[in-house]
DNA sequence: CTGTTAGCGCTTTCAA
DNA sequence: TTGAAAGCGCTAACAG
């Protein structure tokens, strides 16, 4: 690999030159300039990343961590992130905790020597551990929020609100709610969506307790909602609905005739489950987008106070949730 | 953050000892080891990666290329390649190229600053190019096989020529296939373990032309199938045969009355999709686990020979195939 | 066994 | 406008 000192020697100039020519930030005459440019694009020079990190401070690069890579949840936000970095010319380090709250602890301290900030997406760990490690001005949460830390985060309550209007419009009376993990910072706005517009228009909403959000879930709470007489069930997210649809047809159970199912994320793609999903979508791609911005941002202005931004949601009706009026 | 100067300081001794005490090379006296140990850990202290790589030359990680992190496919792989990883305390830069030629050469370019060695997983890159980047002695390529260069490849001729045994034993003799991507390196040892082997047992092979190994491909490629006058089709992938499988149960035909379906990866999860689908499973952890061993060797010795390394791959029978004897 | 010192490749004052 | 020189945090000879 070709250094600086190769650059300068090839084009009769200090390294300092070259630098500057490279970098911009100071004049250099253009004779000079355009020089140094042909003979570092000749040797394919590519500044040292690591080295320039050790005297700047910014690597030019931030780490991405979340819960679970194949979840299909995180990969728009994923996609946002990235599109962001690229036009930044900015590295992604992309890290999977599984679901793993040490794992998270580790890898957020491993992470932080090689990246300038890092993104946080639906972490699972508790506040004064997150503070703790103290990285406040160098990261942004995504679908969580914590004091003192700039996030961004989704909207659940009102997307869910909507999503019993949507249901309230079709009949419903009588909705069940399969929950998520308890520590899922999001799960308490979606039950608070879903309780108080439920409450609001008069509907009772039965509450199931927490389960991982899995397809295999999903399946495993069909005989539960079964026996529980409701008209509609709302699960958690997409793959609990669809690991619960698959399972009660094969319980021989008619979606979405005897039951209106609906899930949270969007995540599923066309055509993937029959009958079509009804779902609330976080538009994921924003969120990454947003985050992105907010830590770019931040690492400008370490100073500045820590925002939040909440993103709404949009119900996309389909094939699985259907009116039972006559 | 502290320095490794902040150690030295609060323990009495100079940054070499200290530098010493951490990485453990060469001799200190348990007693200065100790406290320096004890200091680092109160000051939480962690050597600065970059300044380390600098004089080094080893960062203590490395990268891995995928085409698409969203197939099931590559899940696996990653997750071998981070359990390496994580054992040996390196970190996993993870880049995607969605598939993107161009955007693979340039990833690798600007990965390659900030890790020791590079996997490329399905890498989509002509030869030539891959050469040019002069890369050959700090990577390792998966399921793709370049001379020069180390690999560990999938044995997919051994995995299709055992799905067409099983099909034959089945008793089909008309069997379809649905091609993937024409640049897809592993689609001819498909095509020919299939072709082969069904030569070989008097099975008349459809092939079908390329198409996206995505479960939009495998809807589209249903009504083509079903003018096909065969009683097996084997796809590509599972994306594909998901899809396949998906479209032509809303056309109403019976699987496997009707249509035996396999697909390859094994990369669907239990009960997602109905019947269960009959898939070669190319074991991707094992593949993921000894592309680092080869790259951790790599590494070690970069002179040694380049070495290939083929996995086989195991048909996983279940309920998208069925006997077409009486 | 431990300290001093010379860089690794780069950016950034400070002079010229 | 350009160059010399001082480090960024760390490891690795080389002395002692």
């Amino acid at each position: 690999m070709a250094t600086i000192h190769d650059v300068a020697r090839e084009a009769g100039v200090s390294i300092a030159t070259v630098s500057r020519s490279l970098n911009g930030r100071s004049r250099v005459s253009e004779k000079t300039r355009a020089r140094v440019l042909e003979v570092a694009a000749a040797l394919e020079f590519h500044p040292n990343r690591a080295a320039r990190g050790l005297v700047t401070g910014k690597l030019g690069n931030v780490g991405v961590l979340v819960p679970d890579l194949t979840n299909p949840f995180f990969t728009p936000i994923l996609a946002g992130i990235e599109e962001v970095a690229q036009s930044r010319d900015m590295g992604v380090f992309v890290a999977d905790t599984r679901e793993d709250v040490d794992a998270e602890g580790r890898l957020i301290t491993r992470l932080s020597q090689q990246v300038d900030g890092v993104v946080l997406v639906a972490s699972r760990m508790d506040e004064e551990d997150l503070l703790d490690l103290r990285i406040k001005d160098k990261a942004v949460l995504v679908n969580r929020v914590v004091r003192g830390m700039s996030a961004v985060a989704i909207d659940a309550y009102q997307g869910m609100s909507e999503l019993v209007d949507h249901l309230g419009e079709l009949g419903h009376t009588r909705i069940a709610y399969l929950d998520g993990p308890s520590r899922s910072s999001l799960g308490r706005s979606k039950r608070l969506g879903l309780a108080d517009r439920a409450k609001e228009l008069g509907i009772d909403l039965i509450v199931l307790g927490h389960r991982q959000p899995t397809f295999a879930a999903g399946r495993e709470s069909a005989e539960e909602v079964r026996s529980l007489d409701v008209t509609a069930v709302v699960a958690f997210d997409d793959l609990i609905a669809w690991g619960l649809i698959t399972r009660l047809q094969e319980l021989g159970v008619e979606i979405p005739q005897e039951l209106s199912i609906a899930g949270f994320d969007d995540a599923i793609e066309e055509g993937m489950v029959r009958p079509a999903l009804t779902s609330v979508s976080p538009q994921g791609t924003s969120l990454g987008i947003r985050a992105m911005d907010l830590l770019l941002d931040r690492l400008q202005r370490p100073a500045a106070p820590a925002s939040v931004e909440m993103l709404g949601c949009i119900v996309k009706k389909r094939d699985s949730t259907r009116s039972i009026l006559a």
